[in-house]
DNA sequence: AGATTTCTCTACCAGGTGGTAGACACGGGC
DNA sequence: GCCCGTGTCTACCACCTGGTAGAGAAATCT
């Protein structure tokens, strides 16, 4: 059928869905050929096994989400705690939208050393960027005193543990309905900021 | 050999050791048993499927740590901060000795609604009554206002994903040596307790 | 002592896994 | 018309998975 140039990109999407909720163990290549509507083969075809597919996979996840901050930071005022909220209410967009796209970047836990470290380069030059700026403004007084690269670790904890633990939620009977979400985020900027506040 | 009585102890504390950081699809029997030195038919002895395991070793994860909160929350004086500041130092205490224990409460959004809910049920009444516990204190102007249940949640997020994913630490350079993690501690309860404070 | 229960083992199986080999269809360049 | 590269397929394989059947050793009971 020769099929447009865009095959390579539903497996893509849907590997990032299915490895993102599933777990990368848990999904065969099966499972996601038979999302896209194609033969297995024609997975190891664009890729040549699973594990490069999941390299593959992790790069654009984390492109994606960079992306997106990066866009958020930009369009943000000067303030501090302003870009922070700025950066949360970003990041639980997609979150919600697509959970399984920070389940997956939980999910490098849980795989070899040499697919976290590609990722935790990828990550780099923001996170080293993130540091020097929380620590200026915490010298400036505008941010609680704290150690900056930790403060980021944790509220990236934060953030993604909510966003990705669905069942810590239904534990606390919130209703995941559109409204309940919106309010979520309310009160997720609100824990975040009050944790950061001086 | 008629082992003592602790092969099924031995079985326990290694699958909760190999499910909680590779995840559940990721651990075979045959590594499980490996691991204790026994064939893998022992273990199907003393757990008919590998889905009764899962469902025993969900079980006794979720009563340990409930007994160290517990035992965490009678210990502390009636403050509330001094009690939610004894409770995330109580979690934290496991969580570095045994990465794994935290892994797997975490697993648990990856499984089967099934298994996700007989935890839920074991917590149910802890977080009723920490619900309750919050909102009392919030409406007495001991902690910052916000929905009880969404503030238990966020609470958890934190703790359980700076516990359970090293690679978020490594990311921001974090050392983990054993003065690292006593700072890591303090850095934590500093976040959530500024988080909460009124 | 003999029978029974408890615990662990070896041998095996059906089904699913990631991956290989190679055929077939299509389109563009000559 | 012919060839060649691209993209997809069917057929197949070696291996690993969870699970079954049943034997054997040791302790315990009678």
């Amino acid at each position: 059928m020769t099929r447009r140039g865009n095959t390579r990109a539903a497996i893509l999407e849907a590997s990032v869905d299915l490895f993102g909720s599933r777990g990368f163990a848990a999904t065969s290549l099966d499972d996601i050929a038979g999302r896209v509507g194609v033969a297995k083969q024609t997975l190891l075809y664009w890729f040549p096994s699973k594990d490069e597919l999941l390299d593959a996979v992790l790069e654009q996840t984390a492109l994606e989400l960079a992306t997106v901050i990066e866009a958020a930071v930009r369009a943000a005022p000067d303030d501090p705690l302003a870009r922070i909220e700025a950066v949360v209410k970003a990041v639980f967009r997609p979150a919600v939208r697509r959970p399984a796209l920070l389940g997956l970047v939980r999910e490098v836990s849980r795989l070899s050393p040499a697919h976290a470290e590609g990722l935790t380069r990828q990550v780099q030059p923001f996170v080293r960027r993130a540091i020097d700026y929380l620590g200026e403004q915490m010298d400036a007084g505008h941010l609680r005193r704290a150690d900056p690269g930790l403060v980021i670790a944790l509220a990236y904890a934060t953030v993604t543990g909510i966003a990705t633990e669905p069942e810590a939620l239904r534990a606390v009977e919130w209703p995941v309905t559109a409204t309940g979400l919106r309010r979520l985020r309310g009160e997720l900027v609100g824990f975040v900021l009050a944790a950061l506040r001086p």
